[in-house]
DNA sequence: TTGAAAAGTTGAGACTGTCTCGATATTTTC
DNA sequence: GAAAATATCGAGACAGTCTCAACTTTTCAA
């Protein structure tokens, strides 16, 4: 079986230790000064010539999701540990920390969360879609459990993270914790007493 | 009395009408196309040289001052008015959506505000402290009136009208709104019962 | 009215950054 | 040990920011 081998080619020595030398600078720099940093400024940090970076990865994207692939898919795993949380609630609490945390790893990778997320062919979408699924999971337990507004939804959840990310970025990290909080706390359903009703969201084309 | 004429320099008639051109199609570009959008272009556009707007506004900023300068003081003065509103909470609810959309004005923005609000030497300094001082008022008197939570501060609420239009930005006006209601209702008292402890924010050195 | 002085404008040019592509170099494979 | 396949190189086309010395227009006092 699998005799064909499918997708076999292996890449070149020379060219694995650019792809491997540039995630490496693009990961330092990146975090440093920022999602934003200049590609060229990389690639004479990773010594190649920044067609080369451009040969591995055609857009800032495609250098974002080599280095993000990962992070994201554990943090959907991790999603699935916390549903088994005591309270629901706590579960979802803590996922969002954890995922804003994540979010804030390269300062401005949040808008590009947030567009990857609707643009299938961003090479992030799958992994968004992934985090976004673990956070419906959590939401649809603390929905079940009473412990959210029924009008909840992962889309929202997604928002409230990288926005809450966001401003932590502009003002300061603690800022942020606190809209997060806030924005979390704007779900429950202890405030649907007097709740205020939520605009609704014209729904995306198919 | 005032003999001495402080700063009675007119602008020189050419001067005057470029400035004015300027700002005219800066903000139909702005508008159009996000704050982020070319100077140079808006430049061209005004049929000037680019250096006659750079000699006008130094930065980027100095020209969305000129641009936003009003727009805020009128913000802050109607968020005086709804100090009278029936409820407190609702004046408060009604003039964050009106922060909002005047955040969304110009795709970007929000985080010029942002930083602008801590960046004593900005031009809109001045400004997004007066809103800023409009949002503690009507916070004040629905703290007061047992509305809100007692932790929420003026900061609170400025963070989350900036991040709720960035998201709206990002990915939908209504997304924006959605989040911008779950803040404020994050806010409320009602939703104290279980209510998450705040993350502090360390205070910033004078 | 007029002609300096003051004020303003111009646009080339120095940078930085993105992205492409033909020429060149290195590996791999047979 | 070459041919074939695969990568790298770096110049160059663009676009944007920002500066500045030369030039032009306006103002204003005599």
């Amino acid at each position: 079986m699998n005799a064909g081998t499918p997708p076999p080619r292996r890449m070149r020595a020379d060219a694995h230790r650019n792809y491997q030398r540039l995630l490496t600078e693009a990961a330092a720099a990146f975090a440093e000064h920022g999602a934003d940093f200049s590609l060229e400024a990389i690639a004479r940090r990773a010594g190649v010539a920044n067609g080369t970076l451009y040969g591995h990865f055609p857009t800032r994207r495609a250098l974002l999701e080599a280095l993000m692939g990962d992070r994201m898919r554990a943090l959907a795993a991790t999603g699935a540990e916390l549903l088994t949380a005591r309270s629901p609630f706590d579960g979802l609490v803590t996922w969002a920390r954890a995922a804003m945390a994540h979010t804030t790893i390269y300062r401005g990778l949040g808008a590009t969360l947030m567009q990857a997320v609707e643009d299938e062919s961003s090479e992030l979408h799958a992994a968004c879609k992934a985090v976004l699924a673990a956070g419906e999971k959590l939401l649809a337990r603390a929905r079940t459990a009473g412990e959210v507004r029924p009008d909840v939804t992962a889309p929202d959840l997604y928002a409230l993270i990288n926005a809450a990310a966001w401003a932590g970025e502009q003002s300061s990290p603690p800022q942020g914790e606190r809209l997060l909080t806030f924005g979390l706390n704007g779900f429950r359903t202890s405030a649907t007493d007097q709740a205020l009703p939520l605009p609704k969201l014209t729904p995306a084309p198919k």
